[in-house]
Order: C-alpha cells, then structure tokens, then sequence
DNA sequence: GAATGATTTGACTATTCCGTGACAGCAGGA
DNA sequence: TCCTGCTGTCACGGAATAGTCAAATCATTC
C-alpha cells in the first residue's frame, strides 16, 4: 500500500477545540488543516483531497450541513460531523446531508480518534480491497469480547452490562493492549475535554469494571493489571 | 535526514532548575536557551524556531499555561509543563492549551530526558516518516528484555515485577549498556533532584534487582556488574 | 595471607500508593 | 414529582515500596 500521510480538515470557529483535534490526531500520526469558517472549509474541502473532515455543525456563515451537502455536488469525502450537546435532535438530518458519523460535544478525545480510524478504515479498505474485507470492529481476547458496534462486551462467554463510562475505560485500554496508562492519560483521552477531576476517579471506575468482569469471569477480570506507580493496563494472558 | 542540533527552550523562574536542565540536556546533545519568565518566554519562542520547550507551569506575569495557549497561535512547537505537586489538578488544563506532556517536580533527569526524547522522536517521525513509525521503545538482550511500553521485564523468558525504582534503575542501566555509572551519578539521575541520601541506597536496589533477576535467569542478573571503587554497568554478554 | 577499604546483605522504619466503601450530586425515566 | 442508576469525591486502612544503617563479606594490595 502506498503508505501516505492521511490528512484531515478540521473545521470549527472555536480556536480552542480545532487545537485540541489538532493535537490529538497529529499524535495519531495525521496531517491536519484547519478551516474556522463554512465558506473557507467549503473552499478547502474541494480544493484539496482530505482522507476525512471533521466538521462543526453550527458555524458562522453557511453551517455545516450545509457545506457537507454542496460539497457532496463534488466529491465524496467523508464527514463526521461535530455537534453541541442541545443539537443532537439533528442527527438525522446530518445523515440525510451525507454525513458519515457525527460525535457530540464535549467529546473526549478517546471517542473522536476511535471513530476518524473507523472511518478511515473503512474507506481505505473499500478503495484498495474488494468486498469490506476485515473491517470489523471487534477486539477479541482469550476470555473477553469486546463488539464496538454493538457496543457489548462479553467475559467468559456471558454478556456483561457496563456503564458508559466502565465501556469507554475498557475499550479505551482494549485499544492498545499491554500498553500502560497513567491515571492522568486515561483521565484526559477517556473522559471528555471539560472534566478536570480526581485521579482517584480512574481507580473507581477501575474497581467497578473489575467487579462486574470477576462476577462472570474471574480469567476477564485479572486482565485488568495495575502497574505500581504507574496506572493500569489490559494485559493479554499468554 | 538533516542532522542539525536540536534546540530546547528551558523557561522557569527558579534559576537552580534551569542550570540543572541545561546541564543535563547539552549532554545529551541538544542546544539550550533559557527564559525566566512568561514574556521573555513568549517573545523567544516566537521569534526562534526552538524544537521542543520545557515550560514551567509556575511563573511570574504570565503563567505557562497562558503562554502556551498564546503560542500556539502561531506555532506548534512542542510543550513539555513542568509541574509541581500540588498543582495536580491543573494537569489535565495544561494539556487543553497545548501541552504535548508534563512533568512532576521534583522530577529526576532520567524521566525528563527520557520524555524530551520521545517527544522529539514523535515529532521528527510524523514529519519525515509514515505514521507509526517503527518507534518501538523495546531494549532488547540476550537474557533481557525491557518494554517501555508495557513497563515489563522478562528476563530468561519469564516476566519479573519490578518496582517502579527497580524498574527505573534498569532501565536507565539498559539504555546506555556497559557505560559504568558511579553511585553518585545514579542518584543524581534516577532519583529526583531533591533526594540527597546514602550512597548506600543504590546498593540496595541493586541487590533487589539482582535477586529477582536471578531468581528467574542468572544470565540476567549476571549482566549488573559491579566495577570495583567505581560504580555498576549493565554489561552486554558477547 | 593479613590488612584495608569497598561492597553486599539483612533488618528495621518511614513513606507512598492503592483498593474500597460510603455518600452526594445529577440526569433521565416513570 | 419521585425513583433509579450512573458518576465523581474523598478518606481510611492496608499493602507495597523506599531508605537507613550496621554487620558481614569480599576484592585488592602488599
């Protein structure tokens, strides 16, 4: 595969979140360009060839629905709208306009990197492979199950009931296997941008998806590893 | 690649910190500049091209996170916040503003240059590589393996729980093997600045890493030599 | 092989960190 | 409106870790 950069539009007119994507997925290894306007990221949009571009839904000027419905006279980019929380009853018509994914405000920065790569999966996989070859959304572990789209999780072969939060921290961590997280990372990726909480906070959430994995499987819930002194992480039994 | 000198911007208003910044950063390579205060701060940084800046949360006038943020509307220069203890709560902010990472004080060198190191590999990576990079944090050994990541050491095959100082020590061993390090360097560089203890206190995690590395391979513990009147080294085996 | 000085080791104490339970605030549904 | 889960906070008790120190051991040199 020719391995290019993916780039990303942001488009939002408060300078604040457009940094805070901007950081977020150039850590992830994209390029970003910024648009804080409808016009200027309409302009944009069918100037360039974005692999994606996260759009504002009330802008100054044209809003966003309406610069992802002319840009799709032009080309197909995908869209994943960004909508603030009272907002939300326009779900459908952002769909209607050809969005591709929306996240609502104040999202944690967790949940827009997980769905840019969804996305960005998707459509690199239909554009070089034949019929949606492996797209699939599932982290599979020895006794632990996790169906992002269904948003289920399964230890020891039973269906558990998590919380939002207790879903998010374990998906979260699920991600990246093995890999350590720092109270003060989870607290940042996982929770929203506007929480500025406890770390201890992280540790309840912990306790809580420990208990409700060990009820059906103990082998589930020892994957949850502290690390002392340092945080917490998903470790995958040899 | 180009191979210049990388440039650092060292801002804190306690003189003591910056000298000692400096002092650890020019050896491992990098050109140091210094500011004390928020404006000075502000007006270098925009002016020079620096490749990274260690920032003070703590300042006099402007404080880091207002500098950050006002940096940021013209530049993208990597931020690294300097922290102290109680200022925890403000951690998750300092990172809305801009902040690529931060660090606690009272800090050890090891854990800044470690930082320092990976943030201008991360950086360096996405402008000149595909993204992920083979950026692989893992010291590999005959009998030894060390994953940053994970934070775990298996030795001779089996995964040995190091504590964190354990853990550090290693580590800090591992990345520059067989280059002998004096008691008083490694208290200097692995424990924090403000720890002035017994000599001693390195022995004893010495011989703590030892035994649990030798408890699972005595090739691996056999790699912590002691250099008689001068220090230890960790010693590659041919 | 004795003297010397450095290192190893074990035991003790102090410190730091984590798990837990109880509780309060909130939001959404009945 | 009350009720019911979900979240976040906090403080306490216990567990794990870190640091000190002196006695025992070892390497080196003469």
């Amino acid at each position: 595969m020719s391995e290019n950069i993916e780039s990303i539009l942001v488009v939002d007119d408060e300078e604040r979140i457009r940094r805070l994507l901007r950081m977020y997925l150039e850590k992830e290894g994209y390029r970003i360009d910024e648009a804080e306007d409808g016009e200027t990221a309409l302009q944009k949009a069918i100037d360039q060839d974005y692999d994606l571009i996260l759009l504002d839904l009330m802008l100054p000027g044209i809003d966003g629905l309406e610069v992802c419905a002319r840009l799709r006279q032009f080309k197909a980019t995908p869209v994943i709208m960004l909508t603030a929380k009272g907002e939300e009853s326009n779900r459908v018509q952002g769909f209607e306009a050809g969005t591709d994914d929306y996240v609502v405000k104040p999202f944690s920065p967790r949940e827009v990197i997980y769905r840019v790569k969804a996305i960005l999966r998707r459509s690199s996989a239909t554009a070089y492979l034949s019929k949606g070859a492996n797209t699939s959304n599932n982290i599979v572990f020895p006794h632990l199950l996790i169906e992002s789209d269904a948003h289920r999780v399964t230890a020891g072969g039973h269906e558990i009931a998590l919380t939002p939060k207790e879903y998010e921290l374990l998906h979260y961590l699920a991600i990246s296997p093995d890999k350590v997280f720092s109270r003060e990372e989870l607290l940042k990726d996982v929770w929203n941008y506007e929480f500025f909480g406890d770390l201890r906070t992280v540790d309840t959430h912990v306790k809580r998806l420990r208990e409700k994995l060990n009820k059906v499987s103990p082998d589930a819930a020892a994957m949850i590893t502290t690390v002392w002194g340092v945080g917490y992480k998903l470790e995958v039994p040899k």
